[in-house]
DNA sequence: GTCTATACACCGATAGAC
DNA sequence: GTCTATCGGTGTATAGAC
């Protein structure tokens, strides 16, 4: 899952070389965020733990912001990516759309949490305080990654319905300024939700994303190893309570 | 809502001084805090702030870290106040309880939100990045504030509830050792919940405090102002969800 | 491409004069 | 109680030799 696989033509021998150098360099990032937090980060600490000078850095990263960016874009790359293989092999192994049984979605949701406990420094890279005099660029690869990560969600909470059980699923109603908000929030995509699905997919996302916060801050450590289940349990009446809402087919 | 206000003997003239001495350099750090992040909080830039050097601080703080507790304290405490008032005044005015149809819910947990937008530094201060090498005086006033605000939705949610109908609440078996370990969280209480309403009530927390980790940390900008609408209709139906799950009295 | 050297900022904390 | 002075450390970034 490097960052920087492009098909594009073969590489020179110096592209190779460099490409080992930039990887060398992100993962010794890595793990310095690993043991010491995303704030923590600076080149000369990266520098250190290569037995480098800073100065040879900048060759490769013009300031900490590009490293940052690299670091950043390959972490949503990596969560996505564990969150799809999580929803697949849970899945119930069929090919495309959901068992039925939803517990595609509840496995997907496991394995977000999962990695995020795993790699609490990173998850916090993305998901904590926003880094200060940190820009992240617009509609970058991140913005991409997220759009894949809600379409596993998607895909494992909707799957089996059609856009018309979709439309009437049961919530309070939205505001027409809301529902037109989101009606061409992307024209591009055929399975396009239906207001209704996305509040109850973003609510969802909220529900799960609170869950994994409070348990990698910390803020829930007066239940020690019984967070799994809690969540599990929670993430099963979400299911439960999204399907609820959306009406049999006629 | 001063930090430290303990209704102890009337305060000598010094003693007094020393107080508003406090107060003020308590002020300029959130102030600082508001402006630049609680990750740039350092006893230099609040000396800057109020024009004097940083030897005065350490005269009322030993450490950064001592101004850093004092500060998450008080953050805890107005955020506590802010969601007790809201509850108060949104919970259709009756005196103790619910008045059965949970606005007073709704209410506090619009209130939770409305001030996190309000304060979305301090907020981070609690609820971010755990700041590194601070370490929180365990079973401090923070554990105590987070009961209190576990109190009010507790309150909110089930205030209307006897124990039998809260201890029968629909949801997926918990395992024995869950339970055991949530019996005697607290002892001392006596309106102590049972497991299944306390499963319910974590897993709400989590979901309130998820959509509001994202709105605040800008995960969810490309919803505009619409966020607020998202957020009290996920609450509502949050709400029914969870009553949905109590039986009725027999 | 990597090095030394350097400029210039920040920080927490302490010593000691007044 | 506030000051100056200072120590020892962090960081980003640049210039120029090799």
């Amino acid at each position: 899952m490097a960052v920087d696989e492009r098909p594009a033509r073969p590489l020179s021998v110096r592209e190779r070389r460099r490409a080992v150098a930039v990887r060398e360099i992100v993962d010794a990032a890595e793990a310095h965020i690993a043991e010491h937090g995303p704030a923590a980060l600076s080149l000369r600490a990266v520098a250190r733990g290569l037995g480098m000078t800073v100065q040879a850095l900048y060759h490769y990263f013009p300031s900490r912001d590009a490293l940052l960016t690299t670091l950043i874009t390959k972490t949503y790359d990596d969560l996505v990516a564990a969150v799809q293989e999580a929803a697949d092999t849970g899945g119930a192994g069929e090919g495309d759309g959901d068992g039925g049984d939803g517990a595609g979605f509840v496995a997907a949701t496991e394995g977000y949490r999962r990695w995020a406990v795993a790699n609490p420094e990173r998850f916090q890279l993305i998901y904590g305080t926003p880094l200060r005099y940190y820009a992240a660029p617009a509609e970058g690869p991140t913005t991409q990654a997220v759009r894949r990560m809600s379409a596993v969600f998607e895909r494992e909470l909707f799957g089996g319905y059609t856009y018309e059980q979709l439309m009437a699923a049961e919530i309070p109603p939205l505001s027409p300024e809301l529902s037109a908000h989101l009606g061409p929030l992307r024209p591009d995509d055929p399975g396009a939700l239906p207001p209704a699905a996305f509040a109850l997919l973003f609510s969802g996302w909220g529900h799960m994303h609170g869950l994994v916060v409070l348990e990698v801050f910390g803020h829930t450590s007066f239940l020690g190893e019984h967070r799994a289940e809690l969540f599990r349990m929670s993430m099963r009446n979400l299911l439960a309570d999204i399907r609820r809402r959306i009406p049999d087919a006629a």
